[in-house]
RNA sequence: GGAGAGAUGGGUGAGUGGCUGAAACCAACAGUUUGCUAAACUGUCGUACUGGUAACGGUACCGCGGGUUCGAAUCCCGCUUUCUCCGCCA
């Protein structure tokens, strides 16, 4: 969430600023800042009520104990008029805090000062390009039917035991599923990052804590009987860790990877964006979460573009860079940075990561702080980045390695993993 | 799933209706003093909201949510969770 006072210091520059994520916050902040002075008006006759109750109070017993029962019974009469009015109170206190909350969660995370005006994938930025296309042979196939050719991934299966959408990986496609999970890992654990596994359903608090809920709520698997999320991304439990957590300062960069099966509903999604590994329910990721201080957040940011596009680079696979545009960019995000790798056969872009700032946003969700150097506590700011998704890498791999003779050659820093060099 | 016992500040742990926002000890931080890798002493030492330029106040919070009461960490109800025993099980 964006902080209140952010909000209430200067209304007209957060209804700026969101325009450029085309959101019209203009009513929102308006009865946010009213519904705030009602909330702090409010509470302060409140707390006054209190106070004078809690003196009597205070005083009955003193008298009580002196044995003056008649003074003491005469206060307490007294009392009364004031619970009256602090219950009245309270629920007028609390139906304001709930009523600014319900539009407090509605407001996106502002966007960063160079994040371009768009409205949609159209108007992102090609920032950086490296790696070259390849040139297929005539009779080069896309991903799908080379997945059928070698029996390596079978969606067929997939429909008959699960549904659309969760396929089967056998043979080498299988082995090389946890020879990328392996190689993402190992190459973030060399980069500083600390490998958790998290449990892969959370509950609503987490949802709502990495700013899921109540977004988007419709694109998680609901578990209803015990109110439980699949998690979409590994983001939603790393991040949560921090959940109402006050760190020190010098704890900073905090970085986490894990890998995790994601699911995701994807509930209206169509055509050739679906076909074969492009878009499913449940994939592999490897996530990388960065919890940093507000000052150096900018750095880890690059840091973590680094790291991905190191990714690429072993991998062998032509890759560029988007700068989201407003249009484009998630909820949460402050900033979002895309790499898309060169699908060959598909002859099209696929996202494989997204590279995210979300500053102070999830933080304050979170309720995430550390103590500064005056002491005092401040907002975190957290970071993420797929490093990276595997399906859309797996059919890059396979359709832009494809020879002549059909067969599938593993790039040279995956083969020590994947244990065979070739399909 | 059944039975029982717990959940207190960074940690250990006292507290069974008012003088308890919470003893004591440990840890941490600051200072004083003496000095050889340390001791002693003194002080500080939760969070959030809120009033105030500030100094300094107010309110709430003892797992979470309700209730009883003039007054709740303390009594009652529901939930979560931990431990022990039993059952089941990869």
């Amino acid at each position: 969430m964006i902080p209140i006072q952010t909000i209430r210091q200067d209304p007209q520059f957060v209804i700026d600023r969101l325009a450029v994520k085309n959101f019209n916050a203009k009513d929102i902040v308006t009865e946010i800042c009213r519904l705030d002075d009602l909330r702090r008006n409010t509470q302060k006759q409140l707390d006054d009520i209190l106070a004078t109750s809690n003196k009597k109070a205070a005083e009955i017993g003193m008298l009580f104990k002196q044995g003056k029962t008649a003074e003491a019974n005469a206060i307490k009469e007294a009392t009364t008029q004031l619970k009256l009015q602090s219950k009245d109170l309270e629920q007028l206190y609390n139906e304001t805090v709930e009523k600014l909350n319900t539009l407090h969660v509605q407001l996106p995370n502002l966007p960063h000062s160079s994040v371009p005006n768009g409205k949609s994938a159209e108007d992102n930025e090609v920032v950086y390009t490296e790696g070259e296309i390849p040139q297929l042979p005539d009779n080069a196939l896309p991903h799908w039917e080379l997945a059928a050719k070698w029996k390596i991934i079978d969606f067929e299966l997939g429909n008959k035991v699960t549904g659309a959408g969760f396929p089967f990986y056998r043979g080498k496609g299988a082995r090389l599923q946890r020879a990328l999970i392996n190689f993402f890992l190992n190459e973030a654990i060399a980069a500083g990052y600390e490998e958790y596994q998290p449990p892969l359903a959370v509950n609503a608090d987490s949802g709502f804590g990495t700013g899921q809920l109540p977004d988007k709520e419709g694109q998680m698997y609901h578990c209803e009987e015990d109110d439980l999320y699949l998690i979409p991304t590994a983001e939603v439990p790393i991040t949560n860790i921090f959940r109402n957590t006050i760190l020190n300062a010098d704890e900073f960069p905090i970085k986490n990877v894990a890998y995790s099966a994601c699911f995701r509903r994807e509930a209206g999604s169509y055509g050739k964006d679906v076909r074969g590994l492009n878009r499913l329910h449940q994939f592999d990721k490897v996530e990388i979460v960065q919890i940093q201080h507000p000052d150096h957040s900018y750095q880890s940011l690059e840091d973590m573009k680094a790291h991905v596009a190191s990714l690429l680079r072993k991998l062998e696979l032509p890759f560029h860079v988007l700068r989201l545009c407003g249009g484009d960019m998630s909820f949460t995000s402050a900033i979002t940075f895309d790499f898309e790798v060169w699908s060959a056969a598909q002859k099209r872009w696929l996202e494989v990561s997204s590279v995210s700032n979300f500053e102070d946003y999830q933080a304050n969700r979170l309720k995430c702080r550390f103590k500064g150097e005056d002491g005092k506590t401040r907002l975190v700011h957290t970071l993420n980045g797929s490093a990276l998704a595997l399906p859309r890498i797996v059919a890059a791999l396979l359709e832009n390695n494809q020879m002549e003779d059909g067969h599938i050659r593993i790039p040279k820093a995956l083969q020590s993993y994947t244990g065979f060099d070739i399909i």
